[in-house]
DNA sequence: TTGACAAGTATTCTTTTGTATAGTAATCAT
DNA sequence: ATGATTACTATACAAAAGAATACTTGTCAA
């Protein structure tokens, strides 16, 4: 993003607080009216923030012009998922127990959920009561970490499917990996991959 | 809060996503061509919904409507940390990157802060590029993760006061634990508590 | 010294937009 | 059965607001 002056400046400044403070941005206007200069000349400053990439513009629209999100402010509901009813859509209201307000630089798709960990079949990468952040996606890399729907429960594995079949294989060495014959793999159902996780460090032996 | 109709109910999501998708609320004739009905329809909607309490109007403004926060405090901007400048108060604006807004229940404590791990010697439960959260508190307890700050470097290690000084030592063995004596431990200050660990798994070799 | 950019004034024009009047029809509780 | 509320149509009007034209002044870099 280029540099602003600091007359430009003052006026993103004035649009910004404009904004959280009435819900809604300002008219060119009332950007005018706030510095005692002509409609014009916000105008100017106004596109001067545009052409710079501050803001954008709705051509013709009273109230036309939107923030570019910087980094704070901007968060995504993302639903908390607890056990997981197959058959019906994912993220159905039935499997949503809460949701959680993320940053959405942290939330990478369209489709994505958290779910709360049971097992320690990651471990050491994914512990239990880790969040892990999933996006909905019938398939993943070879490797890649899963969330998995074998016999209507959600597991999280390494998949790697191959010509013998598909491998579920979790990190840790004290679960033998889950193999399923081409013709058994149907039953499996790759819900989405793991694109985050959280823990929690407090309240827990470490 | 009243209840709204299934109408009132459609309208105001409308509203919500508008806002969402454009960075400012619609006027009252695009929610009128939202749903196929005359401008004065939707008037009668929006004092509706202002009525029950669900958005703020003002009156004879283009735009001006603003939705009533539904959650309010939901979120917690959690400043992003970079390089820490010794010397001056942590969270000053020189050291503070960017914020990010998490949710309450994540944010345990007042004094808060992220700061993205450079280094691996906590490997393999705190890698490269994640974030942590950090509780800033002088002390910690013995073999708890903590930031210390030694040379006016942030790192991250397990503390373990001892009689014979302080010992920081990392979960890699690659590392070899760094041992102060009594009078060295004055040049060690621990910044805070790792109380949770958010990773990116998108774009990472697993 | 010339052109690009910033920051303005003054005025005008045309859309956009909120609101009003005057109705209709259905539901619902008193 | 009556008033209150919901949910609309159709038309109209005045204010609000964006954009345009035609300028001026000052700064700064090539």
């Amino acid at each position: 993003m280029k540099l602003l002056t600091d007359r430009q400046q003052t006026v993103l400044a004035f649009v910004e607080e404009f904004c959280e403070r009435q819900g809604y941005p300002p008219t060119v206007r009332e950007v005018a009216a706030a510095f005692g200069i002509q409609p014009r000349a916000a105008v100017d400053h106004l596109a001067a923030l545009r052409r710079k990439g501050y803001l954008h513009r709705e051509p013709g629209l009273s109230r036309g012009l939107s923030l570019t999100p910087r980094s704070p402010g901007a968060v995504v509901e993302v639903p908390v998922l607890g056990r997981i009813a197959a058959g019906q859509p994912l993220l159905a209201s039935e499997n949503v127990e809460e949701t959680l307000p993320l940053p959405r630089s942290w939330v990478r798709g369209e489709e994505v959920f958290l779910l709360k960990v049971t097992g320690e079949s990651m471990a050491p990468v994914i512990l239990p009561d880790d969040l892990v952040m999933v996006r909905v996606q019938p398939r993943v890399a070879r490797g890649e970490i899963a969330v998995a729907l074998i016999d209507d429960e959600a597991t999280l594995k390494r998949v790697y499917e191959e010509a013998g079949g598909l491998v579920l294989k979790g990190d840790n060495p004290d679960f033998t990996p889950l193999r399923f014959s081409p013709a058994e793999a149907a039953d499996v159902q790759i819900l989405g991959k793991v694109v985050g996780v959280y823990r929690n460090l407090e309240g827990r032996r470490q």
